[in-house]
DNA sequence: TGAATTGTGGCACTGAGTGCTATAGAATAG
DNA sequence: CTATTCTATAGCACTCAGTGCCACAATTCA
């Protein structure tokens, strides 16, 4: 319950802001400010973690890549090092770390 | 509140179906097809339906790359028709035209 | 038994994504 | 008013992520 309670609170925050930044109180300045601060670090992930992540969501290489809109065989490479994630997969991974395949689903 | 409850929902039935799985009521295959069933669907997305999500949200192309852990110069030529989302890219831009950008903070 | 799934492995290819720079307009600060 | 910052577009070169294909062995299920 505590990480909805702490995402829903993130989500109200956020709205708020946005209002203000609607009715001119902060500007775009503050916003990306504010924004960046907020986000989920991401870190580059090491095979060994892609696999544990993928492991402790109890499903298969192809599973996992179908939620992530990746190739199996992108997976494996992952879990195995031959490729390493970057920019737009490295978020997702982020995201499923922090917050379970059900954030991607 | 709706949103909130669905997804709710949907993570208690995935919750519930991975506890089937582990105690052995239903194989791999079934669980595959679930969770093909259950993905939301990623369709291409047109540089204009990109620009619509990004300014729906009222974030520069600066902030929204930041959300997605990509550089602003490949946001902009998403917008522009210069390159277009793929896999994984595909997959987070969708999640933000269903939910909001509060999905990957 | 036969059929399907899982994971590894390899190979070739395309283009997504990066990084840099420059530009111009708009907004903000001082 | 001027100086600075943010905005978005634009171009260019480059790397390697991601795709698609195949084959293989081990496992699981009908």
């Amino acid at each position: 319950m505590s990480r909805k309670y702490r995402s829903d609170a993130m989500a109200a925050i956020h709205e708020m802001m946005e209002d203000l930044h609607d009715g001119g109180v902060i500007d775009k300045k503050t916003m990306r400010r504010f924004d960046h601060a907020c986000l989920t670090p991401v870190r580059p992930l090491k095979p060994k973690e892609i696999k544990a992540i993928r492991e402790r969501e109890h499903v298969s290489q192809s599973v996992f890549a179908n939620y992530l809109n990746v190739t199996s065989s992108l997976v494996s490479k992952w879990e195995r090092g031959e490729k390493r994630p970057s920019g737009p997969s490295l978020k997702l991974l982020s995201l499923v770390e922090k917050n379970g395949l059900a954030v991607v689903s």
